[in-house]
DNA sequence: GTTTGAAGTGTTATATCATAACAATTCAAA
DNA sequence: TTTGAATTGTTATGATATAACACTTCAAAC
């Protein structure tokens, strides 16, 4: 069993602006070997998702593009998401309908995620094991696997204390 | 490991108005059981649901409401929908934006699916071993689970098949 | 350095999914 | 039968996402 990556640094005590950086130039490394041309509005796309502690939608994105002078039409921000989906360097949690950050883009993985129902925040997680046996599970049914969409919602750990306090 | 219950019944040789029926059967029961009322509209859109055999989107279902007479604005289907499922009497597919009849309401348990690429049909599955992993692993993060999406795409063993003989 | 073609972007319009707010109706318990 | 909660009707709007076609950019081939 891994641990998992915490994918929102608030309150971790350390510069989330390291993390940005380092997701940049990750990033950047990515698209030159795969032959991507990663654009200003691509770049600034990603930098804003990383900025944002919690999953951002396409519209929150496109709002805060269209301030900085970029284009403010829907088709902008959904055309960056999906060459950041499909660079692997963003993931799209489905039940919230927003995109995330992805810590580990210069690795293959699924995007496991934590979803806290109180603050919103979000981790991901990588769990070989249960990897291992959900492509075991679906062979077993002569299905091909493709994409795993894997969201747990509940009360973090600092939710789960306030609610504590809260009621004590 | 438990077997996985098909959802979807097409071409496995048997009789899906019997499923259809059952699963009928149970949701009135369970409504009785719960003091809860499965009204025309709530009980038609059900019906509905199962004779699909593939997850149903929300307008989809509206429009065949619609047919027969029942208003056609979308918050009855919508309000339709927040009952069944509140009721566990099926799923929604955060991945398609779709509603799928549950085969097993009467058993408290997490919607986990294999969805085809191909052919869009949908296998619900049960899975104890994952279902006790997932807890476990949140459980180590202080977190505290509450729902769980679980929605595996890839081609199921028909399509995989259809594919093959297309290349031979 | 010009051509050229593919990739990227701009722009308008529209499709698709979902909910807010308030009025009217139903239905069972008091 | 009243009465109040649950349900449904109705209008409007919010939220998410894509189609279609014009225009621009940019790097490779010439």
């Amino acid at each position: 069993m891994k641990h998992i990556e915490p994918q929102d640094h608030q309150g971790s005590g350390h510069n989330h602006n390291d993390c940005i950086d380092s997701a940049l130039a990750t990033a950047e490394i990515l698209c030159v070997q795969q032959g991507q041309r990663l654009t200003k509005v691509r770049r600034r796309a990603l930098e804003l998702i990383w900025e944002s502690h919690r999953p951002l939608g396409a519209y929150q994105l496109l709002a805060k593009l269209a301030e900085e002078g970029f284009n403010s039409a829907p088709p902008t921000v959904y055309r960056a998401l999906d060459f950041l989906l499909a660079a692997g360097l963003i993931h799209k949690v489905e039940s919230m309908n927003a995109y995330l950050g992805c810590a580990h883009a210069d690795k293959a993985h699924k995007g496991y995620f934590l979803i806290c129902d109180d603050c919103h925040n979000v981790m991901e997680f990588d769990y070989q094991d249960i990897h291992a046996a959900l492509i075991a599970k679906a062979a077993q049914q002569g299905f091909e696997l493709r994409a795993e969409t894997i969201e747990l919602t509940g009360l973090c750990a600092k939710c789960r204390s306030k609610v504590a306090g809260a009621n004590a």
